[in-house]
DNA sequence: CGGGAGATGGGCT
DNA sequence: GCCCATCTCCCGA
């Protein structure tokens, strides 16, 4: 299988445009233990501007900073004591804004996904939420920063949904900025996490 | 199936 | 202390 890895300009452009663009893309890690990748089927944009559900919104500190840096680096995090989140940073250096990747439709490694998630886990329930997909895909604190510019962790481009099939929504498991609608997924998609 | 609650730890007030 | 861009388990229907 060989892909076509998105470039920079992907993710320099309009934050929210990103996360609906990136529907339909490839998530791919070549992982110590293997390769996984999973067709992104549902995103969430989170915007500096008058946006107070994102990280960047009270200004830079040690666990945002990388959303403050250049475009397409992972922002990962954890979170609930159990988890981690997986972003893509986009826009110019300095903006602050992400888009988070909430579920994928698992393509390539699925024994490896079964195996982390825990072998008694369903296909359907392998990468359908932030956390289970970076548990699926082997993605921890320590790809914070990375570039997805290039091998092992990187973005690929994919087949995008016809917009008759692209759903938008607020966002989900926030409580600030619910009326927002910087939710998009893939309609009838079964990966979608809800 | 759906709802409720616990797990679990880093960041921020 | 309390919040949190979550998940899983367990219970009842």
């Amino acid at each position: 299988m060989t892909y076509q890895i998105l470039n920079e300009r992907f993710f320099l452009c309009d934050t929210v445009e990103v996360a609906r663009k990136l529907l339909g893309a490839v998530l791919v890690h070549f992982s110590p233990e293997g390769l996984t990748s999973g067709i992104i089927v549902e995103t969430e944009a989170y915007l500096s501007r008058d946006d107070p559900a994102c990280h960047a919104a009270r200004g830079k500190t040690k666990r945002n900073a990388v959303m403050f840096g250049p475009p397409a680096r992972a922002y990962v995090y954890f979170i609930y004591g159990n988890h981690y989140c997986f972003n893509v940073v986009t826009g110019r250096e300095g903006a602050g804004e992400a888009v988070l990747i909430r579920a994928l439709e698992p393509l390539e490694g699925l024994d490896l996904m079964q195996k982390r998630r825990g072998e008694r886990q369903k296909k359907n329930n392998l990468t359908s939420g932030p956390g289970k997909l970076c548990q699926a895909m082997g993605i921890s604190i320590r790809h914070n920063g990375s570039s997805l510019l290039e091998y092992p962790l990187f973005l690929a481009a994919g087949t995008a949904p016809e917009d008759s099939l692209i759903g938008v929504s607020g966002r989900i498991g926030i409580n600030q900025g619910q009326d927002k609608q910087l939710r998009f997924f893939i309609r009838k998609n079964p990966f979608v996490s809800r």
